[in-house]
DNA sequence: ACGTCAAACTTTTTT
DNA sequence: AGTTTGACGT
């Protein structure tokens, strides 16, 4: 097996070209420079599949766009024969400029792309294979929810246990192994009258969805497989146009995106060919993986896929890379410590050449509100010290963690930004204005029609719904085409007339030719009576609202100008697919919060890991689930490797669920990693103790400046409660400012003292920032140093 | 048809 | 704790 770690001589040595005879490729030297021995070599490795096991921070993306621009370089590819599959489309995007930069405009072309974007490519061109619309829609989870709830209530077969989320799930999960209904049924146990209406559910979901011209997530991949085993002709055409495949975070592909990478690669027979002569052969694969951070088994990622690559692919050739060089030894060594108690594989060990750097910083708080004031603290003094914020993330394992870190961090006057988790495209406000767009664009979704119906007040009830539905099913026809013929129907005067002027509207934005999305959206918003029916309204969060529609307006606009022949389409397609991560702007001077999940693949120089305790990382549900811990492990190992050079660990040792307080422990994978290697702030051990100990470490707080013993009685009262932030302030856009605490009229400056509601008595030291933004800094008598948001800090004047 | 109030459920991770 | 669903009254 040594030899497959390409680290020895003798794997330098380029294996001979499949494709022309040559002996090694006549890469340019200067796509060679700093590349290090098992980089160079797959780089340069030519065949037909080159599996390229890349440790966290080895500079797999380097290798990746090397070798695509040395692939082109070379003329041994044209960028159109390339596709490479990247996880997220910021990754796409990145990846597209770096070859650029490496080679130049030769990179267009080249398909790069997630594996959902480039499928909705292909089926967009291929709808009409198969009896679907090029205006096709995507339904994300939420619709699919929703149309899956629907049937279960119509069928009654609620009275069995299904649970929307739990049917629609199992849906997903199925169509990523590749089955559809009439596989499934043949498997399934159909005594079972619980699975049998599943499977009944199943067929209607999908006959909904296709009378809807529209796919779930799970079939742009499924139906792109279905559609090439079904038209050889079809799948002749891109075999023979991708001859370089490669695919990034191969160790997170399910069964359907193996079977689309096996569709894609394989040889092209002489008799499918025009000419009927001149073979084919297969595609050259590339994929670059690590099994130990595979963390979406959960969405059907099969980590056999990587495993078992070389067994799949035969004349597969294996490179190693281990040499990290993003993160101090310290880190990787807790790293390698951890992963090293999953068993059942290849070890492997990270190391760097650029010396221990700091220690991991431990911290235990007494609440989830006292950690995340720790990382406000640590946080504000690593920007101190020259760190921009940008540079710092927090990640959690569950997005309602979010809430706690969030009002610390706007107290503190820290800006941050959430990166995925509850999203502006889930509001409501935004929902029905995507369903608006969705009706003008695809005209035969029922469900967004339904959506907005009555959305603002038009007076169309459950009663005329289910009318015009009724309506719509004895005669074969749309639900869109019900409304035309609204006049068929006999509602009384004002509902018809709703109806109609609804339908007229629409039918006059579905019939314009390729219109600008945002004037389409502006003009719905507007001639509804959308935007001025929130604006009229008394309630202040109406007027977040609008404010919200007005920035999807907003977006659009951007959207068009971005894509100056853009169509109302490509905007659905592209909202429909952004990725958590794609909303990372690292021009921005932000700290990003978001969890381990969406934290694959990134690197920042601070990272925060929070809520480290038993139940919560490793999560309590995954205990019972088969490899369920080990996956756990795998997303902190993700965790930890994103740090460059200062690494946080937190936990707390209460945390408010479902509004009651829990007690918490400390999680295994803390004792995972040897106790030298971390400079505990607060260490968890008296949670096991309890008693005495604990006044001990409640003295041992204070972030960065230890400040030895505190008064004791004053401390405890410190970090018990924080006050929830007034009603309204929560629901607030993230990181704006509601106007309930107004302390914009307080004036500070250094040398006043003030009174804090949770910290005690301070003197100011300085005041930064206006309006709004007003920020003072103040000494504590008892807490020590802190930042404070002027406008919402409670405090007082002294 | 629509508004108000109590009850129930929620939180594992996501394209 | 916060959001969503159901019942009920107008």
């Amino acid at each position: 097996m040594t030899d497959l770690w390409g680290l020895d001589d003798a794997a330098l040595v380029p294996t001979p070209l499949g494709r022309d005879g040559a002996n090694e490729p006549g890469v340019d030297d200067a796509l060679l420079d700093g590349l290090n021995p098992p980089q160079r070599e797959a780089v340069l490795h030519r065949g037909p599949a080159l599996l390229i096991v890349a440790g966290a921070g080895s500079g797999k993306t380097r290798v990746l766009t090397h070798r695509i621009a040395g692939l082109l370089s070379t003329r041994e590819a044209w960028p159109s024969q390339i596709l490479a599959i990247t996880f997220t489309n910021k990754a796409a995007g990145e990846m597209r400029e770096r070859v650029s930069a490496l080679i130049g405009d030769e990179a267009r072309g080249m398909w790069i792309s997630t594996f959902h974007s480039a499928c909705v490519r292909i089926l967009r061109r291929e709808a009409e294979q198969f009896g679907f619309k090029q205006s096709f829609t995507i339904y994300d989870s939420g619709d699919t929810r929703a149309l899956v709830k629907r049937l279960i209530k119509d069928s009654g077969s609620d009275t069995l246990g299904l649970t929307p989320g739990g049917t629609a799930s199992k849906i997903s999960k199925a169509k990523n192994d590749l089955h559809d209904v009439d596989s499934y049924r043949e498997t399934a146990n159909l005594s079972d009258p619980r699975e049998q209406a599943f499977v009944e559910i199943w067929r209607r979901y999908d006959h909904e969805l296709r009378r809807a011209n529209a796919f779930d997530f799970d079939d742009l991949i499924g139906q792109v497989v279905y559609l090439f085993r079904a038209f050889p002709v079809v799948a002749a055409l891109y075999r023979k146009r991708f001859r370089h495949i490669l695919v990034d975070e191969y160790q997170d592909t399910n069964r359907a995106q193996y079977a689309l990478i096996r569709e894609l690669t394989q040889g092209v027979p002489a008799h499918t060919l025009p000419d009927q002569r001149g073979e084919i052969p297969g595609a050259s694969l590339t994929v670059v993986g690590d099994s130990d951070q595979s963390i979406y088994a959960f969405r059907g990622a099969d980590i056999r896929n990587i495993v078992e690559f070389e067994r799949d692919f035969s004349d597969a050739k294996v490179v190693l890379l281990e040499q990290n060089y993003r993160s101090t030894q310290h880190i990787l060594s807790a790293a390698n410590a951890v992963i090293k108690h999953n068993f059942d594989r290849r070890d492997k060990n990270l190391f760097t050449t650029e010396g221990d750097g700091d220690m991991i910083v431990g911290y235990t708080g007494y609440s989830g509100h006292d950690e995340a004031q720790f990382v406000a603290d640590e946080i504000v003094s690593l920007q101190t010290t020259g760190m921009p914020w940008s540079q710092i993330a927090v990640f959690y394992r569950t997005n309602a963690q979010t809430r706690a870190l969030e009002e610390i961090l706007i107290r503190s006057a820290i800006p941050y930004k959430v990166i995925g988790g509850t999203k502006f495209y889930e509001r409501a406000e935004i929902k029905d204005a995507m369903a608006y767009l969705v009706a003008v664009a695809n005209p035969d979704d029922a469900m967004s029609l339904r959506r907005i119906l009555n959305v603002p007040k038009r007076g169309i009830g459950p009663a005329t719904e289910a009318a015009l539905q009724s309506f719509a099913d004895e005669h074969d026809i749309t639900l869109r085409d019900a409304m035309r013929r609204v006049d068929e129907l006999g509602f009384g005067p004002k509902v018809t007339g709703a109806i109609r002027t609804l339908a007229t509207l629409l039918d006059a934005h579905s019939q314009a030719e390729n219109p600008d999305p945002g004037s389409v959206l502006a003009d719905l918003m507007g001639r509804t009576g959308y935007l001025d029916q929130l604006r009229a309204s008394p309630d202040a969060q109406d007027a977040a609202r609008a404010e919200n529609v007005e920035e999807l307006i907003a977006v659009t606009r951007e959207f068009r100008k971005a894509n100056p022949n853009g169509s109302l389409i490509d905007f659905l397609t592209e909202v429909a697919l952004v990725a958590a991560a794609d909303e990372l702007d690292d021009s921005e001077g932000q700290v990003s919060l978001m969890t381990l999940h969406t934290a694959k693949g990134l690197e920042f120089d601070a990272v925060f890991i929070t809520g480290v305790e038993e139940d919560l990382l490793p999560h309590r549900i995954s205990a019972n689930e088969p490899g369920g811990p080990a996956e756990e492990r795998r997303l902190f190992y993700v965790g930890v490797t994103r740090a460059r050079k200062r690494l946080y660990l937190s936990l707390a040792m209460t945390r408010a669920q479902f509004g009651e307080v829990t007690v918490a422990m400390p999680s295994r994978f803390l004792q995972e990693i040897p106790a030298e290697l971390i400079d505990w702030r607060q260490s968890p051990g008296f949670v096991n103790g309890r008693g005495g100990s604990q006044s001990r470490a409640l003295n041992a707080r204070q972030g960065g400046a230890r400040q030895g013993a505190l008064g004791t009685g004053a401390a405890p009262r410190s970090m018990g409660r924080y006050p929830s932030l007034p009603e309204g302030e929560k629901k607030a856009f993230p990181n704006t400012i509601a106007e309930v605490r107004d302390n914009s009229g307080l004036e500070l400056v250094p040398g006043d003292r003030i009174r804090h509601k949770d910290f005690g008595e301070g003197r100011v030291s300085a005041v930064t920032g206006v309006g709004a933004k007003r920020v003072a800094e103040v000494q504590f008598d008892a807490v020590g140093k802190k930042r404070l948001l002027i406008k919402i800090a409670p405090i007082e004047k002294l």
